[in-house]
DNA sequence: CGCTATTTTGAGATGGCTCAAGCTATGTGG
DNA sequence: CCACATAGCTTGAGCCATCTCAAAATAGCG
Protein backbone atom coordinates (compact mmCIF):
# COMPACT_ATOMS: atom_id res chain seq x y z
CA UNK A 1 0.00 0.00 0.00
CA UNK A 2 1.37 3.13 -1.07
CA UNK A 3 0.13 6.82 -2.04
CA UNK A 4 2.17 9.27 -4.48
CA UNK A 5 0.70 8.84 -7.77
CA UNK A 6 3.16 10.97 -9.98
CA UNK A 7 4.77 8.30 -11.30
CA UNK A 8 1.53 6.17 -12.44
CA UNK A 9 0.47 4.71 -15.72
CA UNK A 10 -2.04 7.30 -17.27
CA UNK A 11 -3.72 4.53 -18.86
CA UNK A 12 -4.61 2.98 -14.89
CA UNK A 13 -8.54 4.65 -15.86
CA UNK A 14 -8.71 4.13 -19.65
CA UNK A 15 -11.31 1.21 -18.82
CA UNK A 16 -13.03 1.47 -15.80
CA UNK A 17 -16.71 2.18 -16.74
CA UNK A 18 -16.67 4.94 -13.94
CA UNK A 19 -14.99 7.58 -16.24
CA UNK A 20 -16.24 6.59 -19.69
CA UNK A 21 -16.93 9.66 -21.83
CA UNK A 22 -14.17 11.25 -19.52
CA UNK A 23 -11.16 12.77 -21.24
CA UNK A 24 -7.16 12.05 -20.57
CA UNK A 25 -6.94 15.29 -18.72
CA UNK A 26 -9.50 14.44 -16.18
CA UNK A 27 -8.46 10.87 -15.39
CA UNK A 28 -5.08 11.90 -15.33
CA UNK A 29 -6.41 14.48 -12.80
CA UNK A 30 -8.21 11.62 -10.85
CA UNK A 31 -5.48 9.67 -10.76
CA UNK A 32 -3.39 11.85 -9.21
CA UNK A 33 -5.83 12.67 -6.19
CA UNK A 34 -6.38 8.57 -5.52
CA UNK A 35 -4.32 6.54 -3.80
CA UNK A 36 -2.85 2.99 -4.92
CA UNK A 37 -3.46 -0.13 -2.75
CA UNK A 38 -1.44 -3.48 -3.33
CA UNK A 39 -2.97 -6.78 -1.60
CA UNK A 40 -1.63 -10.03 -1.07
CA UNK A 41 -4.55 -12.57 -1.61
CA UNK A 42 -6.22 -12.57 2.07
CA UNK A 43 -5.69 -9.11 2.93
CA UNK A 44 -7.92 -6.93 3.90
CA UNK A 45 -8.75 -3.80 2.48
CA UNK A 46 -11.79 -2.36 4.65
CA UNK A 47 -13.37 -4.07 7.84
CA UNK A 48 -17.27 -4.04 8.49
CA UNK A 49 -18.13 -1.47 10.44
CA UNK A 50 -15.06 0.77 10.19
CA UNK A 51 -15.47 4.33 9.54
CA UNK A 52 -15.57 4.96 5.25
CA UNK A 53 -12.13 6.59 4.24
CA UNK A 54 -12.77 5.95 1.23
CA UNK A 55 -14.48 4.71 -2.78
CA UNK A 56 -12.61 2.30 -4.38
CA UNK A 57 -11.99 1.04 -7.99
CA UNK A 58 -10.14 -2.41 -8.24
CA UNK A 59 -7.40 -2.28 -11.04
CA UNK A 60 -6.26 -5.57 -10.94
CA UNK A 61 -7.26 -8.62 -8.98
CA UNK A 62 -10.53 -9.88 -7.53
CA UNK A 63 -12.29 -9.09 -4.17
CA UNK A 64 -14.87 -10.87 -2.03
CA UNK A 65 -17.25 -8.49 -0.22
CA UNK A 66 -18.97 -10.08 2.81
CA UNK A 67 -21.08 -9.14 5.20
CA UNK A 68 -21.16 -10.67 8.84
CA UNK A 69 -24.73 -11.22 10.74
CA UNK A 70 -25.04 -10.41 14.70
CA UNK A 71 -25.28 -14.17 15.17
CA UNK A 72 -22.31 -14.85 13.23
CA UNK A 73 -23.74 -16.24 10.06
CA UNK A 74 -21.88 -14.75 6.55
CA UNK A 75 -23.34 -13.61 3.40
CA UNK A 76 -21.63 -12.99 0.16
CA UNK A 77 -22.17 -9.78 -1.10
CA UNK A 78 -20.00 -10.57 -4.20
CA UNK A 79 -17.08 -10.49 -5.97
CA UNK A 80 -15.42 -7.30 -7.52
CA UNK A 81 -13.66 -7.76 -10.77
CA UNK A 82 -11.56 -5.43 -12.45
CA UNK A 83 -12.56 -1.81 -13.65
CA UNK A 84 -15.93 -2.38 -10.98
CA UNK A 85 -15.90 0.20 -7.77
CA UNK A 86 -16.27 -1.04 -4.50
CA UNK A 87 -17.36 0.28 -0.82
CA UNK A 88 -19.37 3.02 -2.07
CA UNK A 89 -22.63 2.28 -0.35
CA UNK A 90 -20.85 4.13 2.72
CA UNK A 91 -19.70 7.14 0.80
CA UNK A 92 -23.09 8.04 -0.79
CA UNK A 93 -25.59 6.26 1.62
CA UNK A 94 -24.08 5.46 5.43
CA UNK A 95 -20.79 6.80 7.17
CA UNK A 96 -19.90 3.31 7.72
CA UNK A 97 -18.94 0.29 5.66
CA UNK A 98 -21.74 -1.92 5.30
CA UNK A 99 -19.48 -5.66 5.01
CA UNK A 100 -15.88 -6.32 4.57
CA UNK A 101 -13.35 -6.74 1.40
CA UNK A 102 -11.17 -9.28 1.42
CA UNK A 103 -8.69 -9.27 -1.43
CA UNK A 104 -9.29 -13.99 -3.17
CA UNK A 105 -6.18 -12.53 -5.44
CA UNK A 106 -3.64 -10.48 -5.66
CA UNK A 107 -5.28 -6.77 -6.38
CA UNK A 108 -4.41 -3.46 -6.84
CA UNK A 109 -6.93 -0.42 -5.95
CA UNK A 110 -7.04 3.14 -6.38
CA UNK A 111 -8.92 4.98 -3.87
CA UNK A 112 -10.35 8.48 -3.10
CA UNK A 113 -11.89 10.19 -0.39
CA UNK A 114 -15.45 11.61 1.03
CA UNK A 115 -14.44 15.18 -0.30
CA UNK A 116 -12.40 14.62 -3.44
CA UNK A 117 -15.17 12.18 -5.06
CA UNK A 118 -17.47 14.58 -4.44
CA UNK A 119 -15.29 16.99 -5.85
CA UNK A 120 -14.46 15.33 -8.99
CA UNK A 121 -18.36 14.53 -9.28
CA UNK A 122 -19.37 18.35 -8.86
CA UNK A 123 -16.65 19.23 -11.86
CA UNK A 124 -17.23 15.97 -14.13
CA UNK A 125 -21.50 15.45 -14.15
CA UNK A 126 -20.38 12.77 -16.48
CA UNK A 127 -18.56 10.72 -13.75
CA UNK A 128 -21.73 10.98 -11.46
CA UNK A 129 -23.83 10.14 -14.17
CA UNK A 130 -21.75 6.60 -14.89
CA UNK A 131 -21.97 6.16 -11.27
CA UNK A 132 -25.41 6.18 -11.12
CA UNK A 133 -25.63 3.52 -13.98
CA UNK A 134 -23.53 1.35 -12.11
CA UNK A 135 -25.29 1.66 -9.13
CA UNK A 136 -28.66 1.39 -10.79
CA UNK A 137 -27.39 -2.17 -12.35
CA UNK A 138 -26.09 -3.21 -8.97
CA UNK A 139 -29.50 -2.54 -7.71
CA UNK A 140 -31.35 -4.54 -10.53
CA UNK A 141 -28.82 -7.35 -9.89
CA UNK A 142 -29.04 -7.39 -6.26
CA UNK A 143 -33.61 -7.55 -6.87
CA UNK A 144 -32.69 -10.34 -9.06
CA UNK A 145 -31.08 -12.67 -6.27
CA UNK A 146 -33.74 -11.66 -3.74
CA UNK A 147 -36.22 -12.78 -6.43
CA UNK A 148 -34.22 -16.18 -6.91
CA UNK A 149 -33.52 -16.33 -3.23
CA UNK A 150 -37.18 -15.68 -2.08
CA UNK A 151 -38.72 -18.17 -5.10
CA UNK A 152 -36.13 -20.80 -6.24
CA UNK A 153 -35.01 -23.84 -4.78
CA UNK A 154 -31.44 -24.88 -3.66
CA UNK A 155 -30.39 -26.52 -7.11
CA UNK A 156 -31.40 -23.61 -9.58
CA UNK A 157 -30.15 -20.92 -6.96
CA UNK A 158 -26.60 -22.69 -7.05
CA UNK A 159 -27.03 -22.61 -11.11
CA UNK A 160 -27.61 -19.17 -10.98
CA UNK A 161 -24.74 -18.13 -9.11
CA UNK A 162 -22.03 -20.53 -10.72
CA UNK A 163 -23.17 -19.02 -14.05
CA UNK A 164 -23.04 -15.78 -12.78
CA UNK A 165 -19.13 -16.67 -11.97
CA UNK A 166 -18.64 -18.36 -14.93
CA UNK A 167 -19.81 -15.42 -16.45
CA UNK A 168 -17.71 -12.63 -14.72
CA UNK A 169 -14.48 -14.50 -13.38
CA UNK A 170 -14.54 -17.39 -16.21
CA UNK A 171 -11.04 -18.28 -18.22
CA UNK A 172 -11.16 -20.83 -20.97
CA UNK A 173 -9.35 -23.70 -20.08
CA UNK A 174 -9.28 -27.08 -22.38
CA UNK A 175 -12.00 -28.87 -20.36
CA UNK A 176 -14.30 -25.50 -20.41
CA UNK A 177 -14.91 -22.46 -18.50
CA UNK A 178 -12.64 -22.01 -14.88
CA UNK A 179 -13.74 -19.80 -12.08
CA UNK A 180 -10.49 -17.74 -11.69
CA UNK A 181 -9.61 -17.30 -8.16
CA UNK A 182 -9.94 -19.99 -5.50
CA UNK A 183 -14.09 -20.88 -4.39
CA UNK A 184 -15.05 -23.09 -1.78
CA UNK A 185 -18.28 -24.69 -0.70
CA UNK A 186 -18.74 -22.57 2.10
CA UNK A 187 -18.41 -19.72 -0.62
CA UNK A 188 -21.26 -20.86 -2.78
CA UNK A 189 -23.38 -21.68 0.44
CA UNK A 190 -22.79 -18.13 1.49
CA UNK A 191 -23.84 -16.49 -1.88
CA UNK A 192 -27.07 -18.74 -1.80
CA UNK A 193 -28.12 -19.07 1.45
CA UNK A 194 -27.61 -22.71 2.14
CA UNK A 195 -24.86 -24.49 3.72
CA UNK A 196 -21.80 -25.87 2.70
CA UNK A 197 -22.99 -29.49 2.97
CA UNK A 198 -25.91 -29.05 0.43
CA UNK A 199 -23.52 -27.29 -1.96
CA UNK A 200 -20.91 -30.32 -1.83
CA UNK A 201 -24.08 -32.56 -2.70
CA UNK A 202 -25.53 -30.42 -5.70
CA UNK A 203 -21.74 -30.15 -7.03
CA UNK A 204 -20.99 -33.86 -6.54
CA UNK A 205 -24.29 -34.41 -8.61
CA UNK A 206 -23.69 -32.03 -11.63
CA UNK A 207 -19.59 -33.97 -11.69
CA UNK A 208 -21.42 -37.06 -11.89
CA UNK A 209 -23.49 -35.83 -14.68
CA UNK A 210 -20.45 -34.50 -16.38
CA UNK A 211 -21.57 -30.79 -15.89
CA UNK A 212 -18.86 -29.43 -14.13
CA UNK A 213 -15.59 -30.62 -12.52
CA UNK A 214 -14.57 -29.65 -8.93
CA UNK A 215 -11.76 -29.59 -6.92
CA UNK A 216 -10.20 -28.02 -3.22
CA UNK A 217 -11.59 -24.49 -4.22
CA UNK A 218 -11.68 -25.06 -7.67
CA UNK A 219 -14.47 -25.10 -10.28
CA UNK A 220 -14.64 -25.71 -13.76
CA UNK A 221 -17.77 -25.85 -15.68
CA UNK A 222 -17.85 -28.29 -18.25
CA UNK A 223 -21.15 -27.75 -20.16
CA UNK A 224 -22.87 -23.85 -19.12
CA UNK A 225 -26.13 -25.49 -21.30
CA UNK A 226 -26.99 -27.88 -18.89
CA UNK A 227 -26.44 -25.09 -16.08
CA UNK A 228 -28.82 -23.07 -17.39
CA UNK A 229 -31.39 -25.75 -18.42
CA UNK A 230 -31.23 -26.29 -13.92
CA UNK A 231 -31.35 -22.15 -14.13
CA UNK A 232 -34.52 -21.87 -15.79
CA UNK A 233 -35.84 -25.15 -14.38
CA UNK A 234 -36.45 -26.92 -18.07
CA UNK B 1 -53.11 12.13 -15.69
CA UNK B 2 -52.29 15.53 -17.32
CA UNK B 3 -49.24 16.99 -18.54
CA UNK B 4 -49.23 21.12 -19.00
CA UNK B 5 -47.76 22.09 -15.40
CA UNK B 6 -47.49 25.64 -15.79
CA UNK B 7 -50.60 26.09 -13.33
CA UNK B 8 -48.27 24.03 -10.98
CA UNK B 9 -47.64 24.81 -7.35
CA UNK B 10 -43.86 25.55 -7.39
CA UNK B 11 -43.30 23.85 -3.74
CA UNK B 12 -44.12 20.50 -5.17
CA UNK B 13 -40.77 19.55 -4.67
CA UNK B 14 -39.81 21.38 -1.70
CA UNK B 15 -39.33 18.39 0.61
CA UNK B 16 -38.18 16.14 -2.03
CA UNK B 17 -34.63 13.86 -1.74
CA UNK B 18 -33.56 14.59 -5.12
CA UNK B 19 -34.14 18.01 -5.19
CA UNK B 20 -32.16 18.45 -1.33
CA UNK B 21 -29.43 21.61 -1.65
CA UNK B 22 -31.30 23.09 -5.26
CA UNK B 23 -32.66 26.25 -5.16
CA UNK B 24 -36.35 27.46 -5.87
CA UNK B 25 -35.09 28.25 -9.92
CA UNK B 26 -34.05 24.95 -10.56
CA UNK B 27 -37.14 23.05 -8.80
CA UNK B 28 -39.54 25.42 -10.77
CA UNK B 29 -37.73 24.50 -13.45
CA UNK B 30 -37.91 21.15 -13.22
CA UNK B 31 -41.52 21.15 -12.55
CA UNK B 32 -41.94 22.59 -16.12
CA UNK B 33 -40.08 20.12 -17.53
CA UNK B 34 -41.94 17.46 -15.86
CA UNK B 35 -45.38 15.21 -16.50
CA UNK B 36 -47.64 14.77 -13.83
CA UNK B 37 -49.50 12.05 -13.32
CA UNK B 38 -52.28 11.39 -11.31
CA UNK B 39 -53.35 7.73 -10.61
CA UNK B 40 -56.61 5.73 -8.48
CA UNK B 41 -56.11 2.66 -6.03
CA UNK B 42 -54.94 -0.11 -8.34
CA UNK B 43 -54.27 1.88 -11.28
CA UNK B 44 -51.00 0.82 -12.93
CA UNK B 45 -48.47 3.33 -13.52
CA UNK B 46 -45.73 1.18 -15.19
CA UNK B 47 -45.87 -2.78 -16.05
CA UNK B 48 -42.47 -5.03 -16.04
CA UNK B 49 -40.90 -5.34 -18.92
CA UNK B 50 -42.21 -2.16 -20.86
CA UNK B 51 -40.19 0.37 -22.51
CA UNK B 52 -38.56 2.77 -20.09
CA UNK B 53 -40.29 6.29 -20.83
CA UNK B 54 -39.48 7.94 -17.47
CA UNK B 55 -38.14 8.33 -14.28
CA UNK B 56 -40.61 8.76 -11.45
CA UNK B 57 -40.78 10.97 -8.14
CA UNK B 58 -44.03 10.18 -5.88
CA UNK B 59 -45.56 13.60 -4.52
CA UNK B 60 -48.54 11.96 -2.86
CA UNK B 61 -49.64 8.63 -1.73
CA UNK B 62 -47.97 4.94 -1.99
CA UNK B 63 -47.37 3.01 -4.46
CA UNK B 64 -46.47 -0.57 -4.75
CA UNK B 65 -43.19 -1.83 -7.09
CA UNK B 66 -43.67 -6.06 -7.69
CA UNK B 67 -41.41 -8.57 -9.74
CA UNK B 68 -43.31 -11.41 -11.65
CA UNK B 69 -40.72 -14.43 -12.15
CA UNK B 70 -41.12 -16.66 -15.35
CA UNK B 71 -42.79 -19.43 -13.06
CA UNK B 72 -46.00 -17.01 -12.47
CA UNK B 73 -44.80 -16.15 -8.72
CA UNK B 74 -44.53 -12.47 -7.64
CA UNK B 75 -42.10 -10.55 -5.36
CA UNK B 76 -43.01 -7.54 -3.72
CA UNK B 77 -39.63 -5.32 -4.38
CA UNK B 78 -41.07 -2.31 -2.10
CA UNK B 79 -42.95 0.29 -1.06
CA UNK B 80 -42.65 3.75 -2.28
CA UNK B 81 -43.71 6.56 -0.47
CA UNK B 82 -44.18 10.48 -0.60
CA UNK B 83 -41.18 12.08 -1.53
CA UNK B 84 -39.06 9.06 -3.17
CA UNK B 85 -38.08 8.26 -6.62
CA UNK B 86 -39.39 5.06 -8.51
CA UNK B 87 -38.61 3.61 -12.14
CA UNK B 88 -35.25 4.52 -11.61
CA UNK B 89 -33.71 1.80 -12.15
CA UNK B 90 -34.62 1.19 -15.76
CA UNK B 91 -33.61 4.93 -16.75
CA UNK B 92 -30.21 4.85 -15.79
CA UNK B 93 -29.23 0.96 -16.34
CA UNK B 94 -31.54 -0.88 -18.01
CA UNK B 95 -33.81 -0.02 -20.71
CA UNK B 96 -37.09 -1.63 -19.95
CA UNK B 97 -38.71 -1.33 -16.40
CA UNK B 98 -37.65 -4.66 -13.79
CA UNK B 99 -40.94 -4.53 -12.20
CA UNK B 100 -44.71 -3.22 -12.54
CA UNK B 101 -45.78 -0.02 -9.98
CA UNK B 102 -49.47 -0.05 -9.02
CA UNK B 103 -50.81 2.88 -7.23
CA UNK B 104 -52.47 1.42 -3.42
CA UNK B 105 -53.66 4.68 -2.47
CA UNK B 106 -54.87 7.49 -4.52
CA UNK B 107 -51.42 9.12 -5.59
CA UNK B 108 -49.78 11.88 -7.65
CA UNK B 109 -46.36 11.95 -9.28
CA UNK B 110 -44.06 13.97 -11.50
CA UNK B 111 -42.09 12.47 -14.18
CA UNK B 112 -39.47 12.92 -16.39
CA UNK B 113 -37.92 11.35 -19.59
CA UNK B 114 -34.88 9.80 -20.05
CA UNK B 115 -32.85 13.34 -21.89
CA UNK B 116 -34.24 15.54 -19.71
CA UNK B 117 -32.81 13.61 -16.96
CA UNK B 118 -29.52 13.54 -18.03
CA UNK B 119 -29.14 16.90 -18.96
CA UNK B 120 -30.96 18.23 -15.73
CA UNK B 121 -28.42 15.92 -13.64
CA UNK B 122 -25.34 17.32 -16.18
CA UNK B 123 -26.20 20.97 -15.25
CA UNK B 124 -26.85 20.57 -11.79
CA UNK B 125 -24.17 17.54 -10.66
CA UNK B 126 -26.16 18.14 -6.84
CA UNK B 127 -29.32 16.17 -8.40
CA UNK B 128 -27.06 13.45 -9.48
CA UNK B 129 -25.11 13.00 -6.39
CA UNK B 130 -28.57 13.34 -4.40
CA UNK B 131 -29.82 10.43 -6.65
CA UNK B 132 -26.26 8.47 -6.09
CA UNK B 133 -27.11 9.02 -2.43
CA UNK B 134 -30.50 7.45 -2.76
CA UNK B 135 -29.75 5.23 -4.68
CA UNK B 136 -26.68 3.96 -2.36
CA UNK B 137 -29.10 3.49 0.55
CA UNK B 138 -31.31 1.43 -1.70
CA UNK B 139 -28.39 -1.31 -2.08
CA UNK B 140 -27.77 -0.99 0.96
CA UNK B 141 -30.87 -1.86 1.97
CA UNK B 142 -31.66 -4.48 -0.15
CA UNK B 143 -28.29 -6.22 0.85
CA UNK B 144 -30.05 -6.11 4.61
CA UNK B 145 -33.05 -7.91 3.45
CA UNK B 146 -30.92 -10.70 1.41
CA UNK B 147 -29.11 -11.23 4.33
CA UNK B 148 -32.20 -11.75 6.49
CA UNK B 149 -33.51 -13.86 3.73
CA UNK B 150 -30.47 -16.00 3.57
CA UNK B 151 -29.85 -16.27 7.42
CA UNK B 152 -33.15 -15.55 9.05
CA UNK B 153 -36.51 -17.52 9.62
CA UNK B 154 -39.60 -17.12 8.76
CA UNK B 155 -40.78 -15.76 12.11
CA UNK B 156 -38.04 -12.78 12.03
CA UNK B 157 -37.96 -11.52 8.73
CA UNK B 158 -41.36 -10.72 9.01
CA UNK B 159 -40.69 -9.08 12.11
CA UNK B 160 -38.40 -6.96 10.12
CA UNK B 161 -41.06 -6.52 7.43
CA UNK B 162 -43.23 -5.23 9.87
CA UNK B 163 -41.43 -3.18 11.87
CA UNK B 164 -39.71 -1.15 8.25
CA UNK B 165 -43.88 -0.64 7.33
CA UNK B 166 -44.38 1.09 10.58
CA UNK B 167 -41.55 2.84 9.99
CA UNK B 168 -42.02 3.65 6.74
CA UNK B 169 -45.70 4.06 6.92
CA UNK B 170 -46.44 4.05 9.63
CA UNK B 171 -49.40 6.32 11.16
CA UNK B 172 -50.34 6.55 14.94
CA UNK B 173 -53.41 5.44 15.83
CA UNK B 174 -55.10 5.01 19.64
CA UNK B 175 -53.95 1.27 20.14
CA UNK B 176 -50.62 1.41 18.71
CA UNK B 177 -49.22 2.39 14.79
CA UNK B 178 -51.41 1.73 12.01
CA UNK B 179 -49.66 0.75 8.60
CA UNK B 180 -51.57 3.21 6.59
CA UNK B 181 -52.31 1.44 3.22
CA UNK B 182 -54.56 -1.89 2.44
CA UNK B 183 -51.64 -5.16 3.33
CA UNK B 184 -53.02 -8.18 2.49
CA UNK B 185 -51.18 -11.61 4.07
CA UNK B 186 -50.60 -12.14 0.31
CA UNK B 187 -48.18 -9.21 0.32
CA UNK B 188 -46.19 -10.05 3.38
CA UNK B 189 -45.34 -13.00 2.06
CA UNK B 190 -44.36 -11.81 -1.26
CA UNK B 191 -42.13 -8.98 1.06
CA UNK B 192 -40.53 -11.68 2.93
CA UNK B 193 -40.21 -14.78 0.80
CA UNK B 194 -42.94 -17.05 2.72
CA UNK B 195 -46.64 -17.77 1.86
CA UNK B 196 -49.50 -16.21 2.53
CA UNK B 197 -50.37 -19.07 5.52
CA UNK B 198 -47.78 -19.22 7.05
CA UNK B 199 -47.89 -15.02 7.33
CA UNK B 200 -51.37 -15.80 8.68
CA UNK B 201 -50.56 -18.34 11.05
CA UNK B 202 -47.87 -15.93 12.17
CA UNK B 203 -49.98 -12.67 12.53
CA UNK B 204 -52.26 -14.88 14.60
CA UNK B 205 -49.72 -15.87 17.07
CA UNK B 206 -48.98 -11.97 17.21
CA UNK B 207 -52.57 -11.18 18.09
CA UNK B 208 -52.82 -13.69 20.45
CA UNK B 209 -49.83 -12.34 22.07
CA UNK B 210 -51.13 -8.69 22.19
CA UNK B 211 -48.35 -8.11 20.33
CA UNK B 212 -50.55 -6.60 16.80
CA UNK B 213 -54.21 -6.19 15.55
CA UNK B 214 -54.76 -7.55 12.30
CA UNK B 215 -57.98 -7.49 10.11
CA UNK B 216 -58.64 -7.43 6.56
CA UNK B 217 -55.99 -6.00 4.60
CA UNK B 218 -55.47 -3.30 8.44
CA UNK B 219 -52.53 -4.01 10.16
CA UNK B 220 -51.95 -2.61 13.59
CA UNK B 221 -48.91 -2.79 15.79
CA UNK B 222 -49.26 -2.74 19.74
CA UNK B 223 -46.16 -3.39 21.29
CA UNK B 224 -43.34 -2.59 18.76
CA UNK B 225 -40.77 -3.37 21.18
CA UNK B 226 -42.11 -7.16 21.24
CA UNK B 227 -41.42 -7.24 16.95
CA UNK B 228 -38.07 -5.56 17.73
CA UNK B 229 -37.09 -8.71 20.66
CA UNK B 230 -38.80 -11.49 17.67
CA UNK B 231 -36.22 -9.40 15.03
CA UNK B 232 -32.90 -9.11 17.04
CA UNK B 233 -33.75 -12.86 18.25
CA UNK B 234 -34.17 -12.05 21.32
C1' DC C 1 5.48 -36.96 6.28
C1' DG C 2 2.38 -35.36 9.47
C1' DC C 3 -0.99 -31.37 10.14
C1' DT C 4 -4.81 -28.85 8.91
C1' DA C 5 -8.40 -27.10 6.08
C1' DT C 6 -11.61 -28.62 2.95
C1' DT C 7 -14.79 -31.77 1.31
C1' DT C 8 -17.75 -35.82 1.29
C1' DT C 9 -21.26 -38.75 3.00
C1' DG C 10 -24.71 -40.53 6.10
C1' DA C 11 -28.67 -40.50 9.17
C1' DG C 12 -32.07 -38.15 11.50
C1' DA C 13 -34.79 -34.03 12.64
C1' DT C 14 -37.81 -30.22 11.32
C1' DG C 15 -39.50 -25.76 9.61
C1' DG C 16 -42.25 -24.37 6.47
C1' DC C 17 -44.78 -25.66 2.24
C1' DT C 18 -48.81 -27.74 -0.05
C1' DC C 19 -53.37 -28.53 -0.52
C1' DA C 20 -58.00 -28.84 1.08
C1' DA C 21 -61.74 -27.09 3.62
C1' DG C 22 -64.19 -23.84 6.05
C1' DC C 23 -64.80 -19.17 7.79
C1' DT C 24 -65.87 -14.04 7.72
C1' DA C 25 -65.74 -9.25 6.38
C1' DT C 26 -67.20 -6.32 2.78
C1' DG C 27 -69.64 -4.82 -0.93
C1' DT C 28 -73.61 -5.41 -4.30
C1' DG C 29 -77.87 -6.01 -6.55
C1' DG C 30 -82.56 -7.13 -5.75
C1' DC D 1 -82.35 -3.71 4.14
C1' DC D 2 -81.28 -8.31 3.29
C1' DA D 3 -79.36 -12.28 0.66
C1' DC D 4 -75.79 -13.36 -1.73
C1' DA D 5 -71.25 -13.27 -3.95
C1' DT D 6 -66.55 -12.55 -3.47
C1' DA D 7 -62.03 -11.74 -1.86
C1' DG D 8 -59.41 -12.32 1.94
C1' DC D 9 -58.27 -15.06 5.86
C1' DT D 10 -57.78 -19.15 9.08
C1' DT D 11 -56.86 -23.76 10.28
C1' DG D 12 -55.55 -28.58 9.91
C1' DA D 13 -52.88 -32.61 8.30
C1' DG D 14 -49.29 -34.59 5.82
C1' DC D 15 -45.08 -34.23 3.46
C1' DC D 16 -40.51 -33.17 1.88
C1' DA D 17 -36.47 -30.22 0.85
C1' DT D 18 -33.12 -28.80 3.37
C1' DC D 19 -30.68 -28.29 7.68
C1' DT D 20 -28.06 -30.29 11.55
C1' DC D 21 -24.61 -32.84 13.41
C1' DA D 22 -21.21 -36.48 13.36
C1' DA D 23 -17.60 -38.90 11.26
C1' DA D 24 -14.55 -40.16 7.80
C1' DA D 25 -11.89 -39.21 3.54
C1' DT D 26 -8.90 -36.33 0.94
C1' DA D 27 -5.77 -32.80 -0.61
C1' DG D 28 -2.43 -29.46 -0.06
C1' DC D 29 1.16 -27.26 2.72
C1' DG D 30 5.09 -26.56 5.67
Amino acid sequence: MLGGMDDADPQLLETVALFAGTDAVVRAEAIAAGRLHDVAPGEVLFHQGAEAHGFHVLLDGRVKVTQLTAEGEQVLARYVGPGEMFGCIALFGETHYPGSAEAVLASRSLSWDGPITTTLMERHPRIALNALHTLATRVHELQSRFQELATERVERRIAHAVLRLAHDAGVKVAEGVRVDFPLSRQDLAEMTGTTLFTVSRVLRAWEKAGTVDVGRQVLVIRRPHALVAIANDL
